[in-house]
RNA sequence: GGUCCGUUCGUCUAGGGGUUAGGACACCAGAUUUUCAUUCUGGUAACACGGGUUCGAUUCCCGUACGGACUACCA
């Protein structure tokens, strides 16, 4: 087997889609798995959509869920330079090549000469009008002009483009690693433009040269792709690259969650998940898309979600690392069916992964929150707290979310639970509470257990009966960790003032 | 419309000529947790349809339906 050379080839027209981030990651599984190169390839030869920063986006979110480049836009190689704005005579030479060699043309239409052609087509009956085989002996091009005029017009610099001639009968069979054998008559594609107007190549003549040229082993694409590829099959061909042709691999497309549809950033924005790996701005409207990162995702968990959104390993272990991945990973296992987007998965997956951690990461989370917020905490206390959370969390700033009452005295109290619980017996016990606990020398978990467990028994009061109001007057809420760590972590005279101030405050309001 | 691709629980999927069609997420119920969550146990739930081939098809073949992609001097 050659060396395995896989690409990510995306174009610098925004932000990152996280179909696109799943993309990448089977190349780069591919090509870790085989000691292979990973190549970063920045396809932007439509001036018209280019967005600024778009580039270094891609990069830094590829950086941040942990694909690695080995070569390409921002490192080099022996095959620079990977933009291919900047390769542009290299195109040219090759479609020059093609034209030498009979397989392409010179097309001089306009654009209104292209669409009364389309128009008349369509009064003809013909569904979908082509530039081909039949319709380019009656355009302006170099196979219909004279070769005097072609000359002229070249000289003239008159706007041009350069046009694949293909073939009018021919199968064209290719072999894709995921769905086999794709026939394709030739008279179904039509003549492509190789190079525009402007000098720059498209998409298919690019895309087939600089795979040449670096040498990529595997294209590994989106299913959007598929079509065009009997196209470039013809072009590997023309070109005289057949036996050095890549190998395809066409993924299944990432759907909307409801519906139907491929994923798109509107259905993302509705159902209130990120599209995005990391926040993106757009520099012409301003608005702003929160990424993965800044929504809480861990990297390790959105890979590994990703990984499984068309891909599974054929064994019931859901929890893969990047080099687990690596390890198991092969194209052979990837679905044919286009896959639903579930964003509940990847929040399962990133619960799976925050709960992995140690409490000292975990602590780390809500000590960063609580820097932003201005308030002080001890790394013992931050560590109390992480781990009596850690069964609770999905992300990180849950932590924070979720247990502010450890910060802040609650000012309001769930009127669900007060109106089921806080009754006479209740105040009664917490009063008897209150008192004894400000009384106690030493206070833990422990103790302020022992200690409710007794008020009760003296008062003759079940302890369950009062536990819901002792919580609402400590937290504010009707559930959460468990109370009597609670307590501990905020402390002895804590305690007492919010007992104190429940006591008089829900008092006044129920009468 | 045309071309290409696809179709197993709600979702992600395993499987593959004879299986109680398996797992995970979600959901529901019970247990435990004097609350909630966690955890544990259990449960509901699927081979799109119609023809073949076959002793036997969810599995193979052909249609149909449905869905998707593509159909630019965009990638």
């Amino acid at each position: 087997m050659r060396d395995v050379r896989v690409r990510f080839a995306p174009s610098p027209t925004g932000a990152l889609h996280i179909g696109g981030v799943r993309t990448a990651l089977y190349n780069y599984l591919l090509a870790r798995q085989h000691n292979g190169t990973m190549i970063l390839r920045v396809e932007d030869t439509d001036q018209n959509r280019f967005v600024p920063g778009a580039e270094e986006y891609i990069q830094k979110s590829l950086e941040w869920v942990g694909i690695k480049i080995d070569e390409g836009v921002g490192v080099g190689g022996p095959h620079a330079p990977y933009r291919q704005s900047e390769r542009t005579a290299i195109y040219m030479q090759y479609a020059k090549q093609l034209i030498d060699a009979g397989h392409a043309y010179y097309a001089f239409d306009t654009e209104q000469e292209l669409e009364a052609m389309r128009e008349r087509l369509k009064l003809a009956g013909v569904p979908t009008p082509q530039y081909n085989s039949i319709t380019r002996t009656q355009m302006r091009n170099s196979l219909t002009l004279s070769e005097d005029e072609v000359k002229k017009l070249l000289e003239d610099k008159v706007p041009h483009v350069i046009r694949l001639k293909v073939p009018r009968k021919e199968e064209i069979r290719l072999n894709d690693l995921i769905r086999g054998w794709v026939m394709v008559h030739s008279s179904q594609i039509d003549d492509k433009v190789l190079m525009k107007s402007d000098g720059l190549p498209t998409y298919h003549l690019a895309n087939v040269v600089d795979d040449y040229l670096m040498k990529i082993s595997h294209v590994i694409r989106g299913e959007e792709w598929l079509p065009s590829a009997p196209l470039h099959v013809l072009l590997y061909k023309f070109l005289g690259w057949e036996n050095e042709m890549p190998q395809f691999a066409h993924l299944p497309l990432l759907l909307k969650p409801d519906g139907n549809g491929k994923l798109s950033k509107r259905d993302a924005d509705q159902l209130g998940f990120p599209i995005f790996p990391l926040t993106w701005k757009d520099p012409a409207t301003g608005d702003v898309a929160v990424g993965y990162k800044e929504a809480g995702y861990l990297p390790e968990a959105l890979i590994n979600f990703l990984a499984f959104l068309g891909w599974n390993p054929g064994t019931t272990q859901e929890l893969f690392s990047m080099d687990e991945l690596i390890k198991t990973f092969s194209i052979e296992r990837i679905g044919k069916a286009g896959t639903k987007f579930d964003i509940l998965k990847a929040q399962w997956f990133n619960q799976q992964y925050l709960r992995a951690k140690s409490d000292e990461e975990l602590a780390s989370y809500l000590l960063d929150a609580l820097k932003n917020e201005g308030i002080a905490c001890t790394q013992d206390k931050a560590l109390k707290i992480a781990a009596v959370m850690r069964e609770r969390v999905t992300f990180p700033k849950d932590f924070w979310e979720q247990g502010k009452f450890f910060f802040h005295a609650p000012k309001a109290f769930d009127e669900n639970v007060v109106s089921k619980k806080w009754n006479d017996d209740a105040v009664k016990v917490l009063t008897a509470y209150k008192d004894a606990v400000a009384a106690l020398p030493d206070f833990d978990a422990t103790i302020a257990k022992t200690t409710l467990e007794q008020v009760t028994a003296n008062l003759g009061i079940g302890t369950g009966k009062i536990l819901q109001a002792l919580r609402v007057s400590i937290t504010g809420a009707g559930g959460g960790p468990d109370l009597m760590m609670i307590m501990e972590i905020i402390g002895k005279d804590e305690v007492v003032n919010r007992i104190e101030y429940a006591l008089q405050t829900i008092k006044v309001k129920v009468a």
